[in-house]
DNA sequence: CGAATGACTCCTT
DNA sequence: CAAGGAGCCATTC
């Protein structure tokens, strides 16, 4: 199951970002965003998963602080080119839209 | 099986 | 925009 997401969450582009919803209602689980957060937390290490393309509905990192996590995530997704507007960032550009890469 | 927890989300005030 | 409450599903004790 967590491989269900962890599969969403690998095709998620560079430079764009998906909701703990959207991953899970792609992953065949609507309405078990928490499932996702779940599973990326379980998320091994050496994982090629991009989980930090994803955030939470509010365009925001929900990654506890204290665990750097938060900053890691950040700096990948300014890294890819997503932006943090007002210190989070806006879905209305950077969500992730399943089949409207080309 | 019952109760508690969590990288969540939506609605109302 | 901020805060509070309820719903959701799987894992863990």
């Amino acid at each position: 199951m967590n491989q269900r997401i962890w599969q969403v969450v690998a095709l998620i582009p560079p430079g764009k970002v998906a909701t703990y919803g959207d991953v899970a209602r792609h992953a065949g689980l609507p309405g078990a965003a928490r499932r996702v957060g779940y599973a990326l937390r379980q998320l091994p290490a050496g994982s090629r998963i991009p989980w930090h393309r994803v955030i939470n509905a509010q365009g925001r990192i929900s990654l506890p602080a204290g665990t750097g996590g938060e900053y890691t995530q950040r700096e990948r997704l300014e890294a890819e080119g997503v932006a943090f507007i007002g210190g989070k960032i806006p879905l209305r550009s950077y969500r992730w839209h399943p089949g409207a890469s080309t």
